[in-house]
RNA sequence: GCGCCCGUAGCGCAGUGGAUAGCGCGUUUGGUUGCGGACCAAAAGGUCGGAGGUUCGAGUCCUCCCGGGCGUACCA
């Protein structure tokens, strides 16, 4: 029997077998077959799988759709792995899986365990996922859970769908936002010893740069102090940007996001760097010329709306410099087949000169995926709440963490695509936080888990059930379920939406619940799952370890635990 | 002004050009004293922002308009 993997490759390849014999059988004239529009059916009762080929090919064909369906449908192969097809009007072939079919994937299931829905879609090409890398200028705040929360799923969905995947946070600790957080931060040092210095107009007022004055000083005491009057020393600026990535590297554990490397900045200008490679790349192109003081890229000859600066005119490379150079390291020096960035929409004016920019030094623009999410709305009382660094009110991650837990941060930012804006309610995160979609879908596999020890302690474990026992409309529904997640990961891959996991999710939830509530439903306790026949009770154990597992499967995807208990 | 994103049930959101547009919360009704009640079943609730167009077929594609957001820096 072919893998769930390769269901549709079969039903493609049984429905062209079929379109042929219709035509040598002249039930069909002989017309080119535009593709063979398989679909999923919105409602089961339509079937498991469904061709609109008829309608398509009603107009080359000149003949009424539903004829051609009826001609299609007779002429198609008997096969272990579907069912004769039916035909709806007005020009569907419908088919419905063999429920030998769908309870061997019980057995596929359980045997794959961990590993169950990893696909070969990536065929182990190079893929890195860089998220967050938030300036170490200030704590994480909501928004940039979101992008952790994105771009850990997609790494976790590209490795699942057969790519070798590199997690990577890009540390901003070159630019003026640098010098401008170092100077910041030495006006709070000097604060701590008694001076009366303001705060840079620009800087960043908020609390934590006092705090992180006040560790300096208790580690350090007036070592980085100057004359009044005088700037500070570089290396409180490199020490206070070490101590803020260390403590977002440790938001970050805590939201459960682990990276494989954490990318400086400053590394791109170490002598035969990047930037030198990319920055002669673009000079030896002539895509560089001196104007008005600065150096720019001449972008617009590439189609881009403007020409851009590369280089001001006091010297110091652009963001847009850096990351060039950075993109070039990514596609040209590592390797990568894909990149995927994962940014704030804030940025989104920097997407196509990116792009542009890559291809020209010689990176390729089409493996570039920049997934942009919307910025977060955080309403406290009902009340919406900027988020910003320099107006130095958020509401950092950690809070966020501590109201409602990494498990259920995670998805919810998952759940909606990130293209839409989200409000997150602080407030109401917390007064329904046992309501949330994500304990029922926990407390689902805790039960699973539950289950099974009970079982166990009575001495009945799922070896050697036998799945075809499993004939309950609830008990196929759930094997359908599970079987769908290879096609979910398998979307989520090619589209690069994380969505569909938490949606998935809850309805695989929703189908085991269904299940296992069936008894209550018809007031028949033979439905339970430990019941007074020890083949029947093996047969459903088999099913509970596997809805375990692809329930597993899902929560570990979306960065998420699965507990035994709760 | 120009560019991009969004507009779907009271609220929050899904929806690879296909069949009766779905899910969660909320509301109403019923079941279940449980192999874990953080459960199940059912109902009510929609001019898919508006108007044209393409198509056998449009929430989905195209054009215009309205509303919200974000860009449009020698910030990142």
């Amino acid at each position: 029997m072919p893998d769930v993997r390769d269901i549709r490759q079969h039903l493609e390849s049984l429905l062209a077998s079929a379109v042929s014999a219709a035509i040598a059988a002249g039930d069909l004239p002989d017309v080119a077959i535009p593709g063979t529009a398989l679909e999923r059916p919105k409602d089961i009762a339509n079937g498991d799988y469904a061709s609109t080929l008829p309608l398509r090919l009603a107009r080359s064909a000149m003949k009424p759709p539903l004829e051609i369906a009826k001609a299609i449908a007779r002429h198609f192969p008997a096969d272990p792995v579907v069912e004769p097809p039916a035909v709806a009007p007005p020009g569907f072939i419908n088919f419905r899986l063999s429920q030998g079919f769908v309870q061997s994937q019980v057995e596929h299931i359980v045997r794959f365990g961990p590993a169950y829905a990893d696909l070969a879609l990536g065929s182990g090409k190079k893929a890195q996922v860089e998220f967050v890398s938030a300036n170490p200028t200030g704590p994480l705040h909501v928004g940039n859970g979101r992008g952790a929360a994105i771009g850990s799923a997609m790494a976790a969905v590209l490795a699942a769908a057969g790519y070798e995947v590199e997690r990577e946070y890009y540390v901003n600790d070159a630019g003026t936002q640098t010098d401008t957080f170092g100077e910041t931060l030495y006006a709070r040092y000097q604060q701590q010893f008694g001076r009366d210095v303001p705060i840079p107009a620009e800087g960043y007022p908020g609390e934590y740069m006092a705090e992180l004055a006040r560790e300096i000083k208790a580690q350090a005491g007036d070592r980085f102090l100057r004359p009044p009057g005088e700037a500070g020393p570089a290396d409180l600026t490199g020490l206070g940007i070490e101590l803020m990535v260390r403590s977002i590297r440790q938001t970050l554990v805590r939201f459960g996001v682990e990276y494989d490397r954490w990318f400086s900045e400053k590394s791109l200008y170490d002598p035969e760097g990047p930037y030198e490679e990319a920055m002669g790349i673009l000079r030896a192109n002539g895509q560089l010329v001196e104007r008005e003081g600065a150096l720019w890229f001449t972008s617009s000859e590439l189609g881009e709306e403007k020409d851009n600066v590369v280089v001001r005119s006091d010297g110091r490379p652009t963001y847009y410099a850096s990351d060039i150079a950075y993109h070039y390291d990514k596609f040209v020096r590592r390797g990568f087949s894909l990149v995927i960035d994962v940014w704030g929409a804030d940025h989104h004016g920097h997407v196509s000169r990116l792009k542009t920019a890559t291809a020209a030094v010689g990176g390729n623009a089409e493996g570039l995926q920049i997934l942009l999410y919307q910025l977060v709305f955080l309403k406290r009382s009902g009340e919406a709440v900027k988020l910003s660094k320099r107006a130095g009110e958020l509401v950092t991650l950690d809070e966020l963490i501590d109201d409602v837990g990494s498990d259920a941060a995670k998805f919810f930012f998952l759940l909606r695509s990130p293209g839409a804006q989200m409000d997150f309610d602080l407030d109401l995160a917390k007064t329904q936080s046992s309501e949330n979609p994500v304990f029922y879908v926990q407390y689902a596999h805790a039960r699973l888990a539950s289950m099974l020890e009970r079982a166990a302690e009575q001495g009945i474990t799922p070896e050697g059930g036998d799945v075809g026992l499993l004939v309950q409309p609830q008990e196929l529904g759930l094997i359908r379920e599970m079987m769908r997640l290879t096609e979910v990961i398998e979307v989520a891959a090619t589209t690069f939406e994380a969505q569909h996991l938490p949606h998935y999710a809850m309805e695989l939830a929703t189908a085991f619940h269904s299940f296992n509530d069936a008894f209550k439903q018809q007031g028949d306790s033979s439905l339970k799952v430990l019941t007074e026949d020890v083949a029947m009770t093996k047969a459903r154990l088999r099913l509970v370890l596997a809805a375990k597992v692809a329930l597993a499967r899902v929560l570990g995807l979306m960065g998420m635990t699965a507990p035994e208990r709760m």
